[in-house]
RNA sequence: GGUCGAGUGGUGGAAUUGGUAGACACGCAAGAUUAAGGAUCUUGUGCUUUAAAAGGCGUGCGGGUUCAAGUCCCGCCUUGACCA
């Protein structure tokens, strides 16, 4: 395996000779990058006597395609984070993990019949290797793998808990399915493109297909979820998205009576005063009442209607721009304060999924029902005084919709009381008699949480027969209704397993390519599906035995996001085989002090996540309600062209090649250097050479070309560069603790560019400046930090502080104007005061002739900065 | 259509309790050094008038407040994100 010796030392020693001198970063990088490894320097350790801070990134799909230039951005931005606060004495926890489950490897195994558990060992290690290449420091023994069964056991353990507290049920609604993509979607998953409802992960048509389905109850938290937004400290936008996803809305639900004796209908509106103006109802083409009020000569007009209204999405239906379609039932209802008799309509832009799936429709105040109303030539009456506001024709007769403020007009005893007022006498007077009452109505939608896949966590369920489970322990099933389903034509009920049973694991199977109807491949796993089980103890076995009940598994698994809704609790406790996470861990740590991801996770992650952190403080698996306290959103890296980056365009930008060239410090540095971290800003490869000097010029900064140290133990820094290097000190932690990288590293050059004119250069000096650059560039502080004499790495040091005496200057720049202009400048003393700034700016030559043959008309010193004199 | 955000040199971006706009970089130009350089160093670089000195104009557009506006207020334009 060895040559010789004689060629090994050669060419040992060449490359020693370019080590030495030159800033050789491909030397020294995996030089630390092995160190900290070994070293477990970031390690975080449960209990220390120290203040913790635990900062925590969205962790990444280890997809094939390896590491994108996005990746490195938020990382980078919580790797110099986690070392700054270390270095200020923190408890660090900075962990990272793998959302492993999801469909691109599983699509990968159907094309090869490669296992999905291989091909993720392979991309998780090319994953480890490149993070650790851009010197990550992550405390790798709390890395987490949602696909290990050690923690899907977990997933499968909170399934249960929502299971057990009817948070979780099945239902057979029209749900979105993609047949390319073999599974059904949740709405969030489906976007609204010109060519139609699409799949957002391959841009597939989807279509509305009835199918067994588990959903969990988020609409139940609902109410907490907006208001534990309030006190979150999130970008703003974030939050807003979320509340309006959430969709919370304060009306009514009023009831109206079906002529004919056919019933009653209950609408939802958050309009309750215009009911005087409610002058036709429609309800949506699913509502389950439609056929039956629907008159005989109607019946056909309406059913054709129906057909065609499946055809169409949510989304294309509730389109504002689209021309309103409806047809009449035949029925009419009447309204309940007036006695009017109105016609009750089947339109399509009334979503079953919203409300109640009707509504009485208000056309003169809403901008749908006018349209609609105008189409089909319904009355239309203004029951809101507009004062002229409204748009009208030549004839007084409203042309659009009057949605704006005012007060009541016919409407009988109303009229003349404003909105507000109205919306509470109306619910008032309607509740009396039992005909409505004031109801918060959401837009959110339950949780549509299954998928027919393989690579997914299998859901914990057993379904039996109605007869069996009267005989099963209590413990395994739901707090209230049981969870029924028919399947393949039977009725049976679902029932979760025991604790002890878990982690319910996935079967080996043959294919895993899902079948067209929507069954999941699991469907064929035989052995696997076909259990018995103990009614008492939840215990299963492949063989039948006496006393035990025979029982099939639940086929579908668990949606992507079970996993990543509670992976950041488990890096706090990521071993522990008794809970999902210990009790006292979590309050140590707390929550994440703070999140760092991308802002498209804005409703899907964060919302469940916030939606099973509630759960699970209501079982007291943790301490606190809200799981992410402070969250900030980097902004994403665009091509060079200014694009969004993607194989298409051809304006990828490959991290390895950038370290390759400038090494894994630059890289970092240069991304932090684009812009503010919050900011979408484009990649510039050549901009990444000022990064690459500057990290050259500190070098030379410190070792002279022949290796030699440049540093003097005993010098004293000149004034100039000590206020610079002070003021860098100040600045820089500053900035470091905003997130503002960009800013900080400006100031680091400058005062690079200040410290190489210091002659000599003093080792305090060098040292604090290594300590500012290393949470940004730690291999090439770490390198000169032990090139400097340290046996000890420099993330145990203490962060330098800043002298404010340093700061003082004793003469400082007053700047004259003369009208507001600049017109000079002077260095005065800086405790001058107002009379004698006011005569240096007089006596300064420019301003004197400006001055000249003019009348001085006020005299402006604004102490430290500016003097303006105002003449005419 | 609505909501929110953003418009600053050739480029990325600094600067907001209102106080010299363009820090720091990239790029470009000139020079030095070098066998060579995609290395290093120095100088210059918003636009414009001018030989120069010295001016004028400048933060999307138009108004306003103020001694003073990139920053505050009003209206508009463009653009991005999200929602419908």
């Amino acid at each position: 395996m060895t040559p010789s010796r004689g060629s090994l030392f050669i060419a040992d020693s060449l490359i020693m000779a370019s080590n030495r001198n030159d800033y050789s970063f491909s030397d020294i990088e995996p030089k630390w990058q092995d160190y900290w490894a070994r070293q477990h320097t970031y390690r975080a350790e449960d209990f220390a006597d120290q203040p913790s801070f635990y900062v925590l990134d969205m962790f990444p799909y280890p997809s094939g395609a390896g590491l994108h230039i996005g990746h490195p951005e938020g990382y980078t931005a919580s790797d110099a984070l986690k070392r700054f606060k270390k270095a200020c004495g923190y408890n660090v926890l900075h962990p990272m993990g793998w959302d492993a489950f999801g469909l691109p490897t599983e699509q990968y195994a159907i094309k090869t019949g490669k296992h999905p558990r291989e091909t993720t060992k392979t991309n998780v290690a090319r994953f480890t290797q490149q993070l650790t290449q851009l010197g990550f420091a992550y405390d790798w023994e709390r890395e987490i793998n949602t696909t290990d069964p050690e923690y899907f056991r977990w997933t499968q353990w909170i399934f249960s808990q929502l299971f057990k507290k009817g948070l979780a049920y099945v239902d057979e609604k029209p749900v979105w399915f993609c047949p390319e993509l073999g599974t059904v979607l949740a709405n969030e998953e489906v976007l609204n493109t010109p060519e139609g409802p699409r799949s957002e992960r391959g841009n597939f048509p989807v279509e509305r297909r009835p199918i067994r389905q588990w959903v969990l109850r988020i609409t139940a938290y609902a109410e907490r979820l907006i208001a534990g937004l309030k006190d979150l400290d999130w970008p703003d936008s974030t939050k807003r998205l979320q509340e309006n996803w959430i969709g919370r809305s304060e009306g009514a639900e009023i009831t109206f009576e079906i002529e004919g004796d056919q019933g009653q209908l209950q609408v939802f509106t958050t309009r309750p005063d215009t009911l005087y103006g409610a002058t036709y109802m429609v309800i949506a083409p699913e509502h389950p009442l439609l056929h039956t009020i629907t008159t005989p000569d109607q019946r056909d007009a309406v059913q054709a209607y129906v057909e065609n209204a499946k055809r169409k999405s949510d989304l294309e239906r509730a389109e504002l721009s689209k021309e309103k379609s409806g047809v009449w039932t035949g029925a009419t209802a009447t309204n309940p304060l007036n006695g009017k008799s109105i016609p009750i309509w089947v339109a399509d832009y009334v979503l079953m999924t919203y409300g109640t799936g009707a509504i009485m429709a208000v056309p003169a105040h809403d901008t749908r029902d006018f349209e609609f109303a105008k189409n089909f030539n319904l009355e239309i009456v203004q029951v809101i005084e507009d004062h002229g506001a409204a748009k009208k024709d030549a004839q007084g007769v409203l042309i659009e919709a009057y949605t704006g403020p005012g007060k009541l007009m016919q409407s009988g005893s109303l009229d003349g009381q404003d909105s507000e007022t109205a919306k509470k006498i109306v619910i008032e007077e309607l509740s009396k008699e039992g005909r409505g009452r004031a109801e918060v109505n959401y837009k959110l939608r339950d949780w549509l949480f299954s998928r027919q896949r393989y690579w997914g966590e299998p859901f914990p369920v057993l379904w039996v027969t109605a007869d069996d489970y009267e005989k099963i322990d209590a413990s395994l099933k739901p707090s209230g209704e049981p969870v029924t389903a028919k399947i393949d034509g039977e009725e049976r009920f679902a029932l979760v397993l025991p604790e002890n049973q878990l982690p319910l694991q996935l079967p080996e199977v043959e294919s895993y390519t899902p079948s067209p109807d929507g069954q999941s491949p699991l469907a064929n796993a035989d052995d696997w599906l076909v259990t018995y089980l103990d009614p008492a103890s939840g215990e299963t076995c492949s063989e039948a035995k006496e006393g035990w009940v025979k029982a099939t598994r639940e086929t579908n698994t668990m949606p992507q996001w079970a996993g990543s809704c509670w992976y950041y609790l488990r890096y706090i406790d990521p071993k522990n085989n008794k809970a999902p996470i210990d009790l006292e861990k979590e309050k140590y740590w707390g929550g994440p002090d703070l999140y760092i991801g991308g802002a498209e996770h804005a409703v899907l992650h964060l919302l469940y996540a916030r939606f099973w952190h509630q759960v699970l403080f209501d079982l007291g698996v943790v301490s606190d309600p809200e799981p992410f306290k402070k969250l900030f959103h980097q902004g994403i890296i665009l091509g060079e062209d200014g694009e969004k980056m993607s194989k298409s365009r051809g304006n990828v930008v490959n991290p390895e090649t950038i370290i390759e060239s400038y090494g894994a410090d630059a890289l970092r540095l240069y991304l932090m250097f684009l812009g503010p971290l919050e900011a979408s800003k484009p990649w510039n490869t050549k901009g990444i050479e000022g990064i690459a000097r500057f990290l050259r010029k500190v070098w030379r900064l410190l070792l002279s070309e022949d290796g030699a140290l440049r540093v003097v133990d005993s010098a004293e820094l000149d004034a100039d560069s000590a206020r610079t290097l002070h003021a860098t000190i100040k600045k820089v932690t500053e900035d470091y603790e905003v997130l503002s990288f960009n800013t900080a590293i400006s100031q680091m050059m400058i005062c690079v560019n200040q410290l190489s004119k210091a002659e000599p250069l003093p080792r305090q000096a060098a040292e604090s400046l290594l300590q500012l650059l290393a949470p940004l560039a730690p291999h090439i502080a770490e390198e000169l930090w032990e090139r400097l004499g340290h046996r000890e790495s420099i993330a145990h040091t203490r962060w330098p502080e800043h002298d404010p005496a340093q700061l003082v200057q004793d003469r400082i720049k007053i700047v004259f104007q003369v009208n507001g202009k600049y017109r000079g400048d002077a260095e005065l003393p800086a405790d001058i005061d107002a009379a004698g700034a006011l005569a240096a700016a007089k006596s300064h030559p420019k301003v004197l002739t400006l001055l000249e043959g003019k009348t001085l008309r006020r005299e402006i010193y604004v102490p430290g900065k500016i003097v303006n004199l105002v003449a005419n």
